[in-house]
DNA sequence: ACTTGACTGAGAGTAGCTCTCAAGGGGTAA
DNA sequence: TTACCCCTTGAGAGCTACTCTCAGTCAAGT
């Protein structure tokens, strides 16, 4: 059993955003203490991790409680869980795509100015070093 | 030169968008024409990219003002900008990390979702199909 | 003249956090 | 016992970055 400090810790989400997604729905029955403390328990780990997988592709909140409504209702739902689950994937391996062509431009960018870098500290050296380029 | 809506299409970004982050101040002078549209030259496609390439990876608009106005300032901030697009590129690389991470747990849910899915079907010609497994 | 369509800025609305706050419980120390 | 400290709670304000609606302007086509 986990407090919410530890799982914020284990999970790398903040405290606050887990009570924001607790109150959304998005954790089914977290158990809580006689203190009123949440307990997580491992299984509890479990919806952490897929909440957290779908968010970090871009699914709204709206959806991924769809998502855990349809688990909660039990295996008349498979099908419609394997769609959402086919298509986010297909979602992340776009945004993979998105982000390898981002990547491309960054090190781009990246050489351009070590160039630049380089040149310039070769003017130290050099007395006519006021040509400007001003490039992005 | 291309009006607004041209560059939204080009660029995958919407018009709303684009006049947000002019108004943000994130493409240095826009021209307009004498009816005060905006009119976007390839330069500023180049802008439009870098912007819509910071955001991305999660760069916040402040930051990405920051960017721009180094440039405009010119060579002396050379350094400074070379920092910024290095420590952008880690966090687009880190950000791959964790989307391969995500894919993996896709890609298991997938298959997991697969299996139960041909099972499924398998036990429409068997009379002992009433097991629920609730698995998420 | 009238309609259509593209553009404008202002400003309201939204999602998803993010943070602050006051209140309250439990544990240790004097 | 009282004081202190840390953790937790819910409520709610605040924030970012859009996203959308609206009323208005302008130019071109019929």
């Amino acid at each position: 059993m986990y407090t919410i400090k530890e799982v914020a810790k284990l999970m790398d989400v903040s405290e606050h955003t887990l009570r924001f997604w607790a109150k959304s729905g998005l954790f089914p029955n977290i158990k809580r203490n006689e203190n009123n403390i949440r307990q997580f328990s491992e299984h509890d780990l479990g919806w952490v991790k897929i909440v957290k997988c779908l968010r970090s592709v871009g699914t709204d909140n709206k959806s991924i409680k769809r998502y855990v409504d349809l688990c909660l209702i039990g295996d008349s739902t498979i099908p419609e869980r394997y769609g959402i689950i086919k298509a986010t994937r297909i979602k992340a391996l776009q945004q993979m795509e998105e982000l390898k062509k981002q990547l491309e431009l960054l090190d781009y960018k990246e050489n351009y100015y070590e160039e630049l870098i380089k040149n310039n500290q070769l003017d130290k050296f050099n007395p006519v070093n006021e040509l400007q380029t001003s490039a992005v």
